[in-house]
DNA sequence: CTGTTAGCGCCTTCAC
DNA sequence: GTGAAGGCGCTAACAG
């Protein structure tokens, strides 16, 4: 039984492989990237001295070599633990892969500086493209990045101040359609739950809200409307603060899983009947004893789509041609919503 | 205005920006990088070309010359779309950022050819550690990463065939308190739902169920085991199954949340008063009008320790020593679990 | 204080 | 079919 390892000072090197079989390291390099120029009595010696030694080529060598990229892909997310972000890693993942590459996740925690610095570190580490959820329409440092050539995708948020590929959700469509449903079912005050101003979804999802409104010619008052709320918790507080009202709403929208959670909450607590519909489909929506409408919309597709439009970019990159992104108008892509019901 | 920006053919280089001062590359390397030795005064023209310029050092040509690894740490999951995979995920980040550290998160799908294949290329690219939940007890690829000097701890399983730092739940006994909960409730026929045999913590849960009916004086009935069920499509199907016996079940234990949700629907379908108790806490659980008994844990805390004892082992790498880990016995940190009851 | 040399691991180019 | 140079971008180590 010959010695499994080296003495594990880092893993070996294509030098390692060449002198144990008495080869310029040149050779084995080709020998093991299958290089037909090469006697295939040496070759199998040199495979069979790797497959010995546990070699793997230096990727980092070979991509400063190569003067590409690194074969990595950086994901930039605002918060990792919610359901819609690791759904959409997920699907970007498994798209890229196919292409050989691997994802690198960074999560911002909504923060506008870390998704400065983590931008610039990914570029740094020569990514070979990006996909950014960003946190605002503060995007120079993204633009940067597509100016170093780096290939910049968005998704659920649109470029704000430069040109990039873009995968949305019809925040607009899907909002005013579930409210308009709330509409039709008799409902004349409705109140309207929603994440801080600056978040971009979740303006025009009350965009769609407002919109909805107007066309069945009923107004928009502010004092129904509350924005601001992240987590179930504060939803709840706002959701109840509107059923105290004196003329209480007769139905409450939510632009997000976050506030349809805290609204149901306060319902539950009140006893009332207020109807309820939301943004984001979620697991047990249906179970909760009360029925709800829900804008659903497929998340892992919303990913698949931005590693498909990101593929494309990072196509033919490195062969020569200076490695810019392949060249072409910045696409924009809007995935359907859906209206689900559920618990009726 | 000046020029903002190269013509975009890559990045700009470090020399780059020492020409435009009209200085060494060397000493535009000292400057930006704070060292001493150099006149402040040239020190500033050399950062402020740099600014100019919008140069970045080159992290993958930094980390060759400095034969460190990358600063990066790999993360391998079987399936990130599971909140407690995505917890753990921003668990490790939150801690290892503080070192400088990013995350490189793959995503395995359960699959041993895709976490070897995984396992490999993160070494390749010469990742300063690796932090993996193994999909089953073949870890040779681990091990062999470990050997070729790569810090590995492991998540939620513990190491096989050979030594490493490991963070787990306390799958036996929290199983074993939930079972002993729903007996001394008076239950004697107990229902098991559990994902397949060959995943760790489910066998794990087994023993412990088995163990609180041991102690309890009441028989182990295979028949009242289903083991396999990874989706709540199979756990509710299973669990009916159960409720469809002779004499069925008078409560549940569930191994994992997947297998409770399916369990609270066939539940919730029978109509039967079956009670319901399952490893793993879940949003919403509090929701589902039935009582229900569950298993808490923090995975946000075991990605932390994880993280930490990664940590503990890069330290101090690359400087000299042969970039070594750090040395010391192998540890084995179990976190608590809690019970919880809803909807009593 | 600043510059020159050399090399991390690999691969393209050009010799033999 | 194989090997010897040279360099990707950066920085220790040693000059000056």
């Amino acid at each position: 039984m010959p010695e499994p390892r080296p003495p594990a000072d880092g893993p070996p090197t294509l030098r390692d492989v060449a002198e144990r079989v008495g080869v310029s390291a040149m050779t084995a390099s080709r020998a093991l990237r299958d290089d037909s120029r090469v006697l295939p009595a040496t070759r199998e010696r040199i495979r069979a001295a790797a497959a010995e030694l546990g070699y793997r080529p230096n990727e980092v060598a070979r991509s400063l070599r190569l003067g590409r990229g690194t074969g990595l892909v950086g994901l930039v997310v605002t918060n990792l633990a919610n359901p819609f972000y690791s759904r959409l890693a997920l699907g970007v993942d498994s798209v890229i892969v196919d292409d050989g590459f691997k994802t690198v996740i960074g999560n911002t925690g909504q923060d506008l500086d870390s998704e400065r610095e983590l931008v610039a570190d990914l570029v740094a580490r020569r990514v070979d493209g990006i996909i950014a959820v960003p946190a605002s329409a503060d995007q120079r440092h993204l633009a940067a990045a597509a100016a170093d050539g780096v290939p910049v995708v968005l998704a659920s948020r649109p470029p704000e101040g430069f040109d990039a590929d873009c995968v949305l959700v019809d925040d607009f469509g899907g909002a005013l359609a579930a409210t308009a449903r709330l509409i039709t079912r008799g409902h004349r005050r409705i109140g309207f739950l929603g994440s801080p101003p600056a978040v971009y979804t979740g303006t025009e999802r009350l965009r769609g809200y407002a919109a909805a409104l107007a066309a069945h010619g009923l107004p928009y008052d502010e004092r129904y409307v509350r924005q601001g709320q992240t987590e179930p918790r504060e939803a709840r507080r706002a959701a109840a603060e509107l059923l105290a009202l004196p003329e209480p709403p007769s139905a409450l929208f939510c632009s997000n899983n976050r506030n349809t959670i805290g609204a149901f909450r306060a319902l539950r607590a009140s006893g009332t009947d207020t109807a309820l519909a939301g943004f984001d489909d979620f697991e047990l929506a249906d179970a909760l004893g009360l029925p709800i409408t829900l804008v659903a919309y497929d998340s892992d597709e919303l990913g698949r789509v931005a590693g498909r439009l990101l593929a494309d970019r990072m196509r033919g990159r490195g062969s020569d041609s200076g490695k810019k992104p392949e060249p072409g108008p910045a696409r924009r892509i809007v995935t359907r919503t859906s209206l689900v019901e559920y618990g009726s």
